[in-house]
RNA sequence: GCCGCUUUAGCUCAGUCGGUAGAGCACAUCAUUCGUAAUGAUGGGGUCACAGGUUCGAAUCCUGUAAGCGGCACCA
């Protein structure tokens, strides 16, 4: 007699299973609405498929809808299955790859037929009512271990390359699984899956969109189509997320930038940001805040040369890995009158600066540097080039033309630990002065990489310390480390911020450096009389200007915090009778330092404060004749559906208040 | 750079079968002086991204180029 499995249950109660039963048999043992409800299954706390057989005593738990991040992530996968089936039952010749779930839904990478050019959006809800029908047909999803050579002669008989390839990859003898949908198709897959395609919503799902990406990432092969579905468990959900993606799209930096009349961008400067006078105030206003921030932290603030000598990018290693992404310059005049061929063969090639860091050490080896003097911080607002590949700009947030606040920190070994911890701070208060929460990560060697190995160690080492010791290594702080994600000199700590719709970009670097102080033979004296290397610490906090403002302007969907606000305030007049008063109130706003406007037109009060709230005004100074009697002013905060009536002493007061940078409060 | 899509007035967009350009907002003028999210009337405004091609005729069809958008790759 076979012994029986003792299988606990979450609610403490135990079941005796006989050896070859499953998950979902327990489940129908409780009762058929479990069994109807349950979808997947933890054994031990490993998901499973509810099919998966019990393999000795086990703590269970049955994964239903109410289990909404397991629900989803199945839910989400067993979708890019059904994408795949039905894209190649409606395109045979059709090859599949990979499809995995994503955050907020799923994608698929085909390869379309030769005999077709790839799928494109025309082609969505085609195969969108091709899901369908696979998911009202309610076919089983069923494992089944094949051996790896079965998969690989499977997908060779059936053209499948990429997947032959792939399976040939694997480890020898591995056994593998595969998910048949029915009895008519079947993808190689690690699963889980739910117990049929008819446990999906077909209403929760939704084709979103077609995209090039390569296999297995590397632009040096074919490029697939990617598939990308965005897939819930109900309708509902469904809904809510299509808003969520319209409320973020109101708040594109892009859209507002225009509306809001900051910045414009055109092709005949494409990848520069033309900043107009209302962006330009808060750029100014983050440049006065950086410079309180990095000469209270100790630093001295420089500015070098835009353009130098192609043969200084050498020698620092740029030209040589980045010179396709740099912007060459011949050193001649061009002679105009003659027609000559502008640029001669031999002409002296210059570099428009892509970084700061060379013209910092050449600044850094003016004159003997004594330990002493270590460390020094160099600081500049960094205004860089680079010749981006087109398809990787984006907004103000990818550039060709940035401003970066940079700076390199020259320092003795000994330092090293202590300066990145401090910086960690430096940048944890920045951050929250405007409210953003980050995640930090820990950029890891890259294959190709100048300098020792056991240099590498070092420097990974006390940029993990420092992190340790700042406390910021957790979860919390989205701490990881990014294996092959460093640069080719050194390891990168990275701060990352999160746009309008969770897209997410590096905007703080600390990264430790011994490799260029050695390329450019940067040295101080030590206490010992020897010249010894400096660490070099590159590092900034907004990463560069412009990213970061789009940032902003996501962030705070344009209702900027007063300090930041381009206008602070709008006198508006309601009777021309007030237009008097309304320039008083303008010159004592002005001589409080407030960035005001006054608008006197001759229109309705209601035209005015809709006008100026669309703008996204802070605060809207509202006189009247009554007003002008009482020295008052109606002051009408964006957002609030009521004004107060307050002496204009008051009124000046709270705007010079909330105009104060949270660095000065 | 690669794949897919887009480009019409300052902005947001319509424009059917190829027949010579339309709306709303904005702007200007006039009237209106009004108490917290759109007062009314009138008017001006476009090489339909750019360059070729097909056609009697092109915003519309074809080819190329540029820029933008969504991804991929890249991101010192």
């Amino acid at each position: 007699m076979s012994q029986l499995f003792k299988i606990s249950l979450p609610d403490g109660s135990t079941r005796d299973m006989a050896p070859g039963s499953t998950p979902a048999d327990v489940a129908a043992a409780i009762g058929p609405g479990l069994a109807k409800a349950a979808l997947a299954a933890r054994i031990d706390g490993e998901l499973v498929d509810l099919t998966q057989p019990f393999s000795g005593d086990a703590a269970l738990a049955l994964v239903t809808a109410r289990d909404e991040a397991d629900a989803l992530d199945l839910a989400r996968h067993d979708f890019a299955h059904v994408l795949a089936e039905a894209v190649q039952g409606l395109f045979p010749g059709t090859q599949i790859t990979f499809g995995p779930a994503t955050d907020d839904g799923f994608y698929y990478d085909v390869m379309a037929p030769a005999s077709r050019d790839p799928f494109g959006m025309d082609d969505l809800p085609v195969i969108e009512e091709a899901m369908r029908a696979i998911i009202r047909a309610d076919k089983p999803l069923r494992r089944e271990v094949w051996s790896r050579q079965a998969l690989i002669e499977k997908w060779t008989s059936e053209g499948e390359s990429f997947k032959a390839e792939w399976a040939a990859g694997l480890p020898e003898g591995e056994e593998l699984s595969v998910y048949w949908s029915g009895d008519d198709w079947l993808d190689m897959c690690r699963g889980p899956h739910l117990p049929s395609t008819g446990k999906l919503d077909p209403q929760a799902f939704k084709l979103m969109r077609v995209a090039g990406a390569y296999w297995r990432g590397d632009q040096n092969n074919a490029q697939l189509t990617r598939i990308y579905g965005t897939g819930w468990l109900n309708k509902k959900q469904l809904d809510a997320h299509l808003t969520r993606l319209e409320e973020a799209a109101k708040r594109d930096h892009r859209k507002l930038g225009q509306e809001m009349d900051l910045f414009h961008l055109q092709a005949e400067a494409h990848g520069s940001v033309f900043w107009h006078p209302k962006g330009y105030v808060i750029y100014r206003a983050l440049e006065d805040y950086m410079r309180r921030a990095i000469h209270g932290a100790g630093y001295e603030e420089i500015k070098t040369p835009q353009v130098m000598d192609v043969r200084q990018w050498e020698q620092s290693g740029h030209w040589g890995k980045y010179a396709e992404n740099m912007f060459a310059v011949p050193d001649i005049v061009p002679d105009v009158e003659s027609g000559a061929p502008t640029v001669a063969a031999d002409a002296q090639w210059m570099a428009i600066k892509p970084m700061n860091c060379p013209a910092h050490v050449l600044v850094f080896k003016q004159g003997i540097k004594s330990y002493r003097d270590l460390p020094m911080r160099l600081y500049e607002n960094g205004c860089c080039h680079r010749n981006e590949a087109h398809g990787a700009l984006h907004g103000i947030m990818r550039v060709r033309q940035f401003t970066q606040d940079d700076a390199h920190i020259f320092c003795r070994e000994d330092q090293v630990v202590e300066e990145v911890q401090a910086f960690c701070a430096l940048a944890d208060r920045v951050y929250k002065d405007f409210g953003f929460k980050y995640a930090i990560k820990l950029a890891l060697r890259p294959d190709k990489r100048f300098g020792s190995d056991a240099d590498w160690d070092k420097a990974e080492n006390e940029l993990r310390d420092a992190v340790v010791k700042a406390g910021l290594a957790t979860e919390e702080y989205g701490w990881a480390e990014l294996p092959g994600e460093g640069a080719f000199y050194a390891p990168k700590l990275e701060w990352h911020l999160t746009d309008a719709i969770g897209r997410t970009w590096q905007v703080g670097t600390i990264q430790s450096d011994r490799v260029l102080p050695e390329r450019l033979d940067a040295s101080y004296i030590g206490e010992d009389g020897e010249r010894h290397r400096p660490v070099m610490l590159h590092r900034a906090i907004f990463g560069a200007y412009e990213r970061f403002i789009g940032i902003l302007i996501e962030e705070y969907a344009g209702r900027f915090p007063v300090w930041l606000a381009p206008v602070q305030a709008v006198v508006a007049t309601i009777v021309s009778d007030a237009d008097g008063y309304a320039e008083e109130v303008m010159e004592a706003l002005k001589a409080a330092g407030i960035r005001a406007e006054s608008d006197l037109r001759n229109e309705k009060i209601n035209y005015k404060v809709r006008e100026h709230s669309l703008a996204k005004i802070p605060h809207l100074l509202v006189v009247g004749k009554r007003e002008a009697d009482e020295g008052t002013v109606a002051v009408r905060t964006l957002g609030a559906e009521y004004q107060k009536v307050m002496p204009l002493a008051e009124a000046i007061a709270m705007l010079q208040g909330e105009a104060t940078p949270p660095d000065l409060r």
